[in-house]
DNA sequence: TATACCGATGTAACCGGTTACAGCAACCGG
DNA sequence: CCGGTTGCTGTAACCGGTTACATCGGTATA
């Protein structure tokens, strides 16, 4: 008795319809070098046996899968939600299934998933700002055609899309310096992330290159809306004294306006709040949060077009470079005290 | 010359190390039946050509891919993010990787999708509120284990989660007569869409259900931003007088809430608003919005723990009924007029 | 009528892993 | 000194497709 045979293969259609594999095959693959009566078996006879062919076995033989893979740090938040979505839908554009894949800041488990991904996919759209790049490119044949999304400066020949987070910050900042604040407080993100380190770092030197008047203040939050909930708390305890908060991400920035303003705090009228992505739920909060403009949804599909463009071999290296746009909404008015 | 090579395989390693392909593959994967001595010329083999394993051909071999498929209709909004972070997030705590596709309410897609994935994944997330299901799963073989997520009532013997729309719209309706209203507008999803349908004829229910002083009026929407900022123009325009309206989605609600309040229209003041999914954006709109939670992120942990079942036969067919709640927020205060 | 050519079809090797089974050496007890 | 274990290693078949090349019957050409 057999066991097995749980899907039909394409032996078993051959068998059935009488003919060889290689016919099959030709038929199933829309070949026009066959009889018509060939033909119409052989459909028959895959119909009648409910046969599908096996993807992976197909991708084996013409080692080519259709598939990218798409490396995140995590997908909470709109932030990598967006993303995602331009991913998809040039990759469904371009014909390409997308695996996606996200690490939670591991290194030891970005390079497992990477090995994982290899034999499976074509190309790969890497996005790794907490931990190192290389290592993980390492892992990785050199053949493999990668996009880079804004991660850690590195050595590596891939193509590349750099988000100049340097030159948002210093626009966010320099908007809320023109706008009259002065004890601007920075809530960053976590220590150990590229973006959130370069994101401080041009706010420190916005403020110092200012006249003076203003002290930087950097306190470390974790990108998250509740990094935001626990400054307001030390604000409203009296703990940290400002005008305006420059947070390093949108997520924290409401998370901070919205609890202020559940703590009686006047949003923008006692403090003022700007974010920074320009993720979706920006412009929807009360008042709308002044930020700076990435549109991960963008960054996303020309990340696919690039990775399409090396898996072609049409431009195996290309490095894009992005810059943040200001928007100005409801959180930031001129000082008037 | 040889052109090809572009990848090391199991046996450019084997011929380095002087031993024989099975000793290599149980060497990669940490069988201990292997002298320490072979293990180390492998392992050094392995490294000096930057062998990583090609896991389309493994899993070819073993049948096995640890890979599951999730199809959805779109990634346009939080909603189908949120799931997918809940897919997501329990497919890698399982060991599973995910293949994503979207097919943006085309059946004839949908079933092509389903077939290329057949052979690369070990079980599928359908959610396809949009089409036809049965069709969907005729293209697949019967063993390919499945979960859907609140499709269309089918005759199919799939593990199911089910969203009990009808009560959930219900629960809103009547909580805006509770209050007070009695023009209470629906703005619907698309007609084609099953939760959408569901989701209005509740509504019509439990209006005309209610003592006569309130009568049905639905609009038909597409579960988009755009959808609520029309009808907001409709009745800033005069064209519909409502004193509440109830959206099938939160995405119009907020789109609704928005315009209406750009128009100069008190809400929840003139015009109460709820919707329908709980998207975290809700709490963060001013006023919050009334709506029913789903917890799709929820659900999406859940599909992967059922069709994870499924896969190790464990429990073959699961059915999982999701009451909606109702989430009461600013928007649909007591009518004082 | 012999020859070349052509189009449809089949055979078998190949993609890159895994593993059943066989082979072989070393060691055991009798 | 021999038969039986035991433990390590290699050979080759297999997973399910694709496709180069061989084959074969039929037709056009000389």
């Amino acid at each position: 008795m057999k066991l097995k045979a749980v899907h039909a293969t394409i032996r078993d259609v051959a068998r059935r319809a009488e003919v060889s594999v290689a016919t099959v095959s030709r038929v199933l693959n829309g070949l026009d070098n066959v009889r018509p009566a060939m033909r119409e078996r052989v459909e028959g006879a895959a119909a009648e046996l409910g046969y599908v062919p096996h993807a992976g076995a197909r991708s084996l033989s013409l080692a080519r899968s259709h598939m990218i893979g798409v490396v995140l740090p995590d997908l909470y938040g709109e932030y990598y939600s967006e993303i995602l979505r331009g991913v998809d839908r040039t990759a469904t554009a371009n014909g390409l299934n997308v695996l996606l894949s996200n690490i939670h800041g591991d290194e030891a488990r970005g390079i497992e998933v990477v090995r994982t991904m290899r034999g499976r996919v074509d190309g790969l759209v890497l996005m790794l700002p907490d931990i190192d790049t290389d290592r993980v490119l390492a892992a990785l044949p050199h053949s493999m055609p990668v996009v880079l999304v804004n991660c850690r400066d590195g050595e590596d020949l891939r193509s590349e899309i750099r988000i100049d987070n340097a030159l948002g910050a210093t626009r966010v900042v320099r908007h809320l310096l023109d706008q009259g604040y002065r004890q601007i407080v920075h809530l960053a993100g976590p220590a150990f992330n590229t973006e959130a380190q370069v994101r401080a770092e041009a706010y420190r030197a916005e403020i110092n290159a200012h006249d003076g008047s203003a002290e930087p203040l950097v306190i470390e939050g974790d990108f998250r809306e509740e990094s935001g909930v626990q400054l307001a708390a030390r604000i409203l305890a009296g703990e940290v004294c400002t005008d305006a908060v420059f947070a390093a991400n949108d997520m924290m920035a409401i998370g901070l306006m919205t609890a202020l303003r559940e703590g009686g705090v006047d949003v923008p009228g006692q403090i003022a709040v700007a974010g920074f992505d320009d993720i979706p739920l920006a412009r929807f909060v009360t008042p709308g949060l002044t930020t700076a403009r990435v549109d991960m949804y963008e960054r996303g599909k020309q990340a696919v077009a690039m990775l399409s463009d090396a898996m072609e071999r049409r431009a195996p290296r290309q490095i894009a470079d992005c810059v943040p746009e200001l928007i100005v909404r409801g959180s930031t008015p001129t000082k008037t005290r």
